[in-house]
DNA sequence: ATTTATATTGACCCAATAGTTATTAAGGAG
DNA sequence: CTCCTTAATAACTATTGGGTCAATATAAAT
């Protein structure tokens, strides 16, 4: 087919000087995934050269290859990272909290939204999404320890909220679905549509617009209606 | 650097007998955009070949760059197709609705989820999300005609809804961005984890819930818990 | 100072694939 | 049948980008 040329490796620094190298760091796979993280979410998985998450990390391109098998092990190295933190965290508030189950949901929402936001782990979402049917046992793995973990704490809110005449009985599994749907999505447009320019709602209002019907339409018994926050005048 | 080896151009036909050709077909562009949608949502821009595009669709990889100029304007021509017509099924349904406005919104809901699941159009919220930030002016021009104009529609219905004292008044944009997110997050899901075999939950109960819901949250007094269609016992 | 261990990379290889072109098969017109 | 137009493609080119490796600079040990 093509010319079958050998050509003789040249011996790179025999001719040329070499720059100045760095030493004396071992943090390395963090900062490369650090830089993965943003790469992968920005463009997806096969839009992102690998050269580029090693330039951003400020080594070269072997260097990557040194500290990761390959460029499938470094994704599947950023998307088994984080989250978990953030949700036991949640587990927590829910195992302390002494007051009506309307405000430890109203808390528990508010908190992740505020942690997720302000994480680069927001993105996540929108990435394993892109990529799920690439890579299906990731995603298989991915959904067990964050969003069916996400779903039992949840869940248990929502038992708590019934169990103590709060919340009215209704299809639990949607419910549970229907509280994280308009957090995911938000994460999501964020990441994509958001970043592209296209208009975005406050996510302050929001929540609390989210929080407000959802709260409304679990009550156990008609409430009187309040002047809400998030109402328009 | 490389060696210029001259090689003559094989005459392909001169040695070899060809296979049969077709012809008698001029809806090539459909096929192929058909073909591209499928493998678009699957597998993601930079990730599908165009070679295996124009073998789903029954051609030669020359073929597709017969009819499209390159890869990203087969994309494009794939994102700006369709659509607007199910969009349009609802505007008609709002002028022509005479019932109350918490039915409207559930009729309206209801078709669209049902339209979107039966077309491959439904995972084109999933391929936009994927691919928003490599394209971001085609981004902004779907978000213009789709996104936009179904927020106005559901905007519309809100307003009715306030207007004749049915739903009591909140943020109106957030609102209506609560009653899309959930459709849209679930279309994204199925395209997404659910085609690589995450649990997903059941359409019908899941929009159902998410009306009982909103509708109970919006709604201007306090009504008489009914027993809803999605209670679980 | 000399040796050893470690971290790093420039230069390279090669497989994959977006895009092109010369060539051919099949209608249709006369 | 012959000529011409059109649809189609096999074979080709060019480039990109994942992944490897010999060479080397620095730090630590002796």
């Amino acid at each position: 087919m093509t010319a079958n040329t050998t050509i003789t490796r040249l011996k790179p620094t025999a001719i040329e000087k070499q720059p100045a190298r760095r030493r004396r760091k071992e943090a390395r796979p963090t900062e490369l995934m650090a830089a993965a993280i943003e790469l992968f979410i920005e463009h997806g998985y096969a839009a992102t050269r690998s050269e580029d998450i090693a330039a951003r990390a400020g080594v070269s391109k072997a260097t990557l290859y040194l500290y990761f098998k390959d460029k499938e092990a470094l994704f599947k190295a950023v998307i088994t990272q984080g989250v978990v933190p953030i949700l036991d965290e949640g587990a927590h508030l829910i195992d302390e909290f002494t007051g009506d189950s309307g405000t430890l949901l109203r808390e528990l929402l508010t908190r992740w939204q505020v942690r997720f936001s302000a994480s680069p782990l927001g993105g996540i979402p929108k990435l394993m999404i892109s990529e799920a049917r690439n890579f299906p046992e990731l995603a298989l793995y991915h959904e067990k320890i964050a969003y069916a973990r996400a779903r039992t704490l949840l869940g248990r809110v929502i038992e708590r909220g019934v169990a103590r005449g709060e919340f009215r009985q209704m299809d639990q599994d949607a419910v549970v679905e229907l509280l994280i749907a308009p957090l995911l999505m938000h994460f999501i447009w964020q990441h994509s549509m958001g970043a592209s320019g296209c208009p975005t709602v406050n996510p302050t209002r929001y929540l609390n617009t989210h929080l407000d019907l959802i709260l409304a339409g679990l009550a156990a018994q008609p409430q009187p209606i309040l002047k809400s926050k998030s109402a328009k005048h």
